[in-house]
DNA sequence: ATTATCTATAGATCTATAGATAATGC
DNA sequence: ATTATCTATAGATCTATAGATAATGC
């Protein structure tokens, strides 16, 4: 049972195209990438999401229930792996809190800046204020939390009473996505090199 | 010749409301900065603008011709009193390097964040790729090199190769971009405190 | 029979223009 | 006469549903 085959159940597509082999909702997703990114959600029709996966407009109902699924899923899906890197450094006792904070901030840019498209442009939408994105800025709020902890445990941070710790940990969360941002401008640069200078400032602005 | 007083030429409008002594299109872009802001650009309708201006949609194109004046006459007077600033700083030979970096860091937040809404937002528009927003393009990236310039001219920065130079400017400018976004999460927090944090935090990774 | 598509379209917008109207100015 | 507004609307969308169609599966 290939996925690869032609052999497909259903209608066939009027607009053949060489088969990418991903499923008809992860097309979805990566046309909405693409096209959120490049040209905005609200200025992106269902027509231009389904007409870039390969399919026609109506087709696109069958897999999603419109263009607020499509943008909750990639918003949750790029908070995520940056979400289990923090949680397995918060467990890790061991290492210095210091090192740890390095590594999330090194993660985290890699992970965003790596990617395809810019997805980090998404958290700003003023559309994803909407109560139907709970679940993302859930994950996002526990992400934030893990770098102040983080903060909180280094040798700097240990002295910072609440408000100062919060004034750090924007900063370096400012740091972070602002970063991710701006590297658009120069997309030349090997992205591991530039994750590791963006976590050497924010161990800078954390004070250790 | 009072602006205040109630004799105005042409048909009235017909919703009245106490005139707050703003000139029809200085109305208009007022509604469009909290408008834009809040539910984002490509979502907010010429009818939106229009109505919170006090006018009914045909109205507002007397005066603009359309939401893509308002968004790049906003975009534009923003960055626009940190360029002016920028200027002067770098004109200032007399003070050290290190001294007007801090400060324009800091003047810049400080205009940003002190306004009544986050017209930050409005600069990571996919929309203002577009060429009628070139001239927005111009002041912003005079002031990156402003930042460039300065960073450049500080004891750290000397020392610094062309790649190195670029990827400092990055960081920094990163900072006050994602800082300034960041802000709303904690609007309670004094903005001149806030705006001092981040400059110190910025001379940090300029390495000064 | 089941499934994945398609075509067609109703209903709800939204933009930008045309032309009418109600003030003041002279 | 000039001006700032209004009402009305043509034309161009865009979303989401209804129902038809063309495959495979049994």
């Amino acid at each position: 049972m290939g996925t690869g085959s032609g052999r497909r159940v259903g209608r066939p597509r009027v607009v053949q195209r060489p088969d990418r082999g991903l499923q008809p909702r992860a097309e979805l997703l990566a046309a909405a990438a693409e096209l959120f990114t490049t040209r905005g959600y609200a200025a992106t029709t269902t027509r231009a999401v389904a007409e870039r996966a390969g399919m026609r407009q109506a087709s696109m109902y069958h897999y999603v229930s419109g263009k607020e699924e499509l943008l909750a899923e990639l918003l949750e899906s790029t908070v995520t792996p940056s979400l289990g890197c923090a949680r397995e450094l918060l467990a890790d006792l061991a290492r210095p809190a210091e090192d740890r904070l390095w590594e999330l901030c090194r993660a985290d840019v890699e992970l965003l800046c790596g990617g395809p498209h810019n997805l980090g442009v998404l958290y700003l939408l003023p559309e994803v204020r909407a109560e139907r994105f709970a679940g993302f800025h859930a994950v996002r709020a526990e992400l934030k939390d893990a770098y102040r902890r983080l903060i909180a445990a280094t040798a700097a941070g240990g002295a910072l009473g609440k408000g100062g710790l919060d004034l750090r940990t924007d900063l370096v969360f400012g740091l972070i996505e602002g970063v991710i941002l701006v590297h658009r401008s120069d997309p030349e640069r090997p992205v591991a090199e530039f994750a590791r200078a963006t976590a050497d400032a924010a161990l800078r602005i954390a004070g250790a």
